[in-house]
DNA sequence: ACGTGAGTAGACAGGTCTGTCTAAACTCGC
DNA sequence: GCGAGTTTAGACAGACCTGTCTACTCACGT
């Protein structure tokens, strides 16, 4: 078994070819951007793609799989330091402000693949996953909080996250995720009655 | 000026051109769909497409026009029977829970649309529209509603809106509405301060 | 020095796409 | 009937796409 080379002084051909799919395919959309193109953007062979990925659709599988761990990663970072339940949920909105506001957002790269596949494909298999994930965050977090529904509590905050990756997309806005975590606190001041101490 | 024909017993061939396009670009994609299929699908011949749209983009901006068109009916017609602008803004919802569990519902046609085309193309143009066409009616149904900030409230429920959508589509979930109006009237309850008169 | 294996450049095949063009068929007022 | 304009089917051009293949280069362990 080779395994040499893995993290050598220059990246190797499959990191480079990584990050090249990433950055255009996010820029571009996956369906847009050809082969070609990310083989030139690389710096690789034709050839070299091909072995180490065998398809590009294997390709685009590595390129969510790589953007699912780095989202959820840049997520449980910048709750891990927040004390209480409810300060993380804001914090989380906190993280979607920061995000919109660097140069390139471009929105969520698997809202934008999901549009580009066919229903069915490993897109939506990805997609799920990562969506899975967040719900799961934001349920956890709620009934921590201690909401008196949490279901509806993580489902609301949760479709004001999604409100705001949108509109932070569609209206190239990226205040929108501030404009959430204002609606995110008055929910959870309506939804969590003070049970002895106050705020 | 030949005018004749405009809506006589069969479509014409502009209509039964622009129909195929509904169906196919809204279902698969505006970049999937090829003129081949359209064309064979509303039963014309390629010429007469180009004879009547000159290209497939402008055949894609005729699609989304008419689009923005139906959409911003629909949500007109929903609220136009419904007395007091925070009934109204909670129809909005109700409108968008019909329209969600519709069968063949992709969720909305301008997100996806964008998420295709290239920055700054004549999509992105309609899309503009589009969205200010809603922002707008939010504002001011905020603002009717007596809002402390009328432009918070209505940024708000605007992101509720395009989070129910986003949902609706990523999570196959045609409740996503339902909970999005929940969320709504937590935030006109805490938005407007009760002047007098009680609910 | 030499063989091995990975990487490179690029031609190529087979398919799909948009858009043009030709020639035949059809419609309809007269 | 007839002629003018429209519609049709389909071939075609030119571009682009994915994926394969060949031949060459280069680093490296022994």
């Amino acid at each position: 078994m080779i395994v040499a080379t893995e993290t050598a002084a220059r990246p190797s051909a499959r990191e480079r070819l990584l990050a090249a799919a990433d950055e255009l395919f996010y820029a571009e959309g996956v369906q847009t951007v050809g082969i070609d193109r990310i083989i030139e953007h690389a710096g690789v062979a034709k050839a070299s793609l091909y072995n180490t990925f065998g398809s590009k659709e294997e390709l685009v599988r590595a390129y969510l799989a790589n953007r699912r761990d780095r989202s959820t990663g840049r997520i449980s970072r910048a709750i891990e330091g927040v004390q209480g339940p409810r300060a993380k949920l804001l914090a989380i909105f906190d993280a979607q402000a920061e995000l919109a506001a660097s140069p390139g957002y471009r929105g969520c790269a698997f809202v934008a693949a999901s549009a580009e596949a066919r229903a069915g494909g490993c897109v939506e298999q990805a997609t799920d996953d990562y969506r899975a994930w967040i719900r799961a965050l934001f349920l956890d977090l709620a009934e921590q909080a201690g909401a008196d529904d949490p279901a509806a509590l993580g489902s609301q905050l949760n479709l004001l996250y999604d409100g705001a990756t949108l509109s932070a997309r569609m209206d190239r806005d990226p205040t929108a995720p501030i404009t959430a975590k204002a609606a995110a606190t008055a929910l959870l001041d309506a939804a969590i009655k003070p049970s002895g101490r106050r705020s």
